[in-house]
DNA sequence: ATGTAGCTTGCAAACGATTGAAACACTCCA
DNA sequence: TGGAGTGTTTCAATCGTTTGCAAGCTACAT
């Protein structure tokens, strides 16, 4: 039995005074006697009293938790993006709950239940790439708990978001590729429900806009799941297909290296003969060969911003306004697709 | 404010019935008419109703969270536990809080305060590379919270383990090293005063001696930080102090790479000339070129076995006997060790 | 001696849910 | 008509903490 725990009765029973008392000791509120508040506090720490923060959470309808759902911590992006929450959620005095949804949307749904259960003061939110349907997250929205979505924006709910400018990314990785020299631009996309992937996509098509290279349909294939063999064989089909291909911009890292495969099996150079970017720029990215160019995006201050986001709001006397917070990405670029110091 | 969650009060005004009707009602239990229970169960449902786990805690000294204080998310390691903790976790109806500590003392008996004072109902711990003292992990103990490392042993404390077997692991690598023609193996070790890195190390010499390889104390050199500049610092210096060498054996496989990146620069052939392998199979080891052959650990097993066990503590009428499970690692041969396919 | 001010402390209710015991409303039978 | 029996519901206490209000005590002035 986990007895242990001291309580303010406990501590009272000892003192033979009241818990209120006690309770006014410990907390340095005025028309407590000095010998009782020495008393108290002495004991207190003794018994090394921690106040028992369930009961404070049922008496003052506030738990200080934050809950966390996110698809998968095995993410190298997203695991940044918690130690972005956890920092600043810990600086504030809130302790975190993470649930995974593992890109499942019974999971996230349960998973929102529980928080919910527990009480949590707000909610923080990635959708999972199943999720279209968002009943239930409206649900908790009615009730009046603060949400803020970070990294997969999510339309038609009324609650702030922090995301990536991953138009502008996606955008500054495909004008790279062109001012590489690249003019048949191969687009390994995310799958389309998920907004991240159509502004990503939005970005490649409107560089190539810019710059006044023709589109080709055919060179924008969806790759859902965002693996590296899914990415090998498409890339493999189009390379197969005889079309000329010079450059690959790939929605994530993982397709990137996929990406890569290919073209080194299909025996061409990179980045002479094809260049590539991926992006999220993953903790592998500058550790495989050639070094894979990359869109950073910022996660721990994703994280930061998004937990301050919702403190506020938590804070907030009155419902505020929603708002979007856009952070700006980073064009890492590497061997796969820097064609300057080549011969 | 966050008004909206019905509580069996609200209901109870509502169909003018008392709070214990409803209770009773919403849990099947006897002694409750029919028609009562419908109108119940119906109000209940329209209200989305979700007993308050603050409430229930409080009643049942008990909150159905354990707390999980782990060095760092960001290690693929050591996300992959958090996702079987946080299965196995679920699967019993039990929530997850998580605090990084950073690899940090202070921050570690902070978070455990904070958790202690959140009244979880247990704790999973994997120690920080800088704590030596357990001040902070006998006072929980000593409460009757119940306890339980992974990964990181931790020595004097009466709390069951789970880790993998790192003496096992090492020796099956440096083993392989042997076998594949290797005599002269460095060991780029981890900090000391984690048990793990003196087992893997032990590991190292066992085999050395089993195969009757002399040992070199001077090819064992401590990296600290398990960085990959540091590892390449240190095996450039080997390298260069004009010692032979054909073979490394890493704490990591950070290190690893930092030893892949001296040889090559160093202009020597990897595996020909010297044998590498790390340990833990990061994610980037399948990735990187050669493939780093590594010693794979069991991460989601591990989280798993742990949240089992602390389940079963925390269930057990009274104090159990203090266990230690050992998971077995699996040494992962890749190129930068298999020298069997070479002319 | 009595009123009053000032200092210190205690009572009781509240947060939401559970549960043993008590109470109520019936019906049936002697 | 009264007691037993049955079916249904309510009361009250509990978990740990906070807090408005009341009350106790001492001392001083009248």
């Amino acid at each position: 039995m986990k007895s242990g725990q001291v309580t303010i009765k406990d501590i009272a029973k000892e003192l033979n005074i009241s818990c209120s008392t006690v309770s006014r000791a410990l907390k340095d509120f005025p028309g407590i006697s000095p010998n009782t508040k020495k008393a108290v506090t002495e004991l207190a720490n003794k018994y090394n009293y921690r106040p028992n923060a369930i009961a404070l959470s049922l008496r003052n309808q506030k738990t200080n938790v934050i809950g966390v759902i996110i698809p998968e911590t095995v993410h190298f992006f997203f695991s940044t993006v918690i130690s972005g929450i956890e920092d600043e959620a810990m600086k504030e005095g809130y302790n975190v709950m993470i649930c995974q949804s593992n890109e499942n949307y019974e999971r996230e749904a349960d998973s929102i239940d529980a928080l919910m259960g527990a009480r949590v003061d707000g909610l923080l939110v990635s959708i999972s790439r199943e999720t279209s349907d968002l009943a239930h997250l409206k649900k908790v929205v009615d009730e009046g708990t603060p949400m803020v979505f970070f990294d997969r924006l999510v339309e038609g709910m009324n609650a702030s978001s922090v995301i990536v400018d991953d138009y502008q990314g996606a955008y500054d990785a495909v004008e790279h590729l062109i001012q590489q020299g690249s003019r048949n631009i191969v687009h390994l996309a995310g799958p389309h429900n998920l907004i991240i992937s159509r502004k990503r996509k939005e970005g490649y098509i409107s560089a190539l806009e810019d710059y006044e290279v023709p589109i080709n349909e055919d060179f924008v294939v969806e790759c859902r799941n965002g693996t590296e063999e899914e990415a090998e064989r498409a890339m493999t089909k189009l390379l197969e297909s005889g079309v000329a291909i010079d450059g690959v911009f790939t929605n994530n890292d993982m397709a990137g290296l996929g990406a890569v495969r290919a073209v080194k099996r299909a025996g061409l150079q990179i980045p002479r003969d094809i260049a590539i970017v991926g992006f999220s720029n993953w903790q592998f990215s500058s550790l495989v060969n050639p070094g894979l160019s990359s869109v950073a995006q910022p996660g721990y201050e994703m994280g930061k911003e998004a937990a301050g986001l919702i403190l506020e709001e938590i804070n907030a006397k009155e419902k505020r306004k929603s708002q979007i917070k856009i952070l700006d990405t980073e064009l890492i670029v590497r061997e796969s697709s820097n064609r300057s110091n080549q011969a």
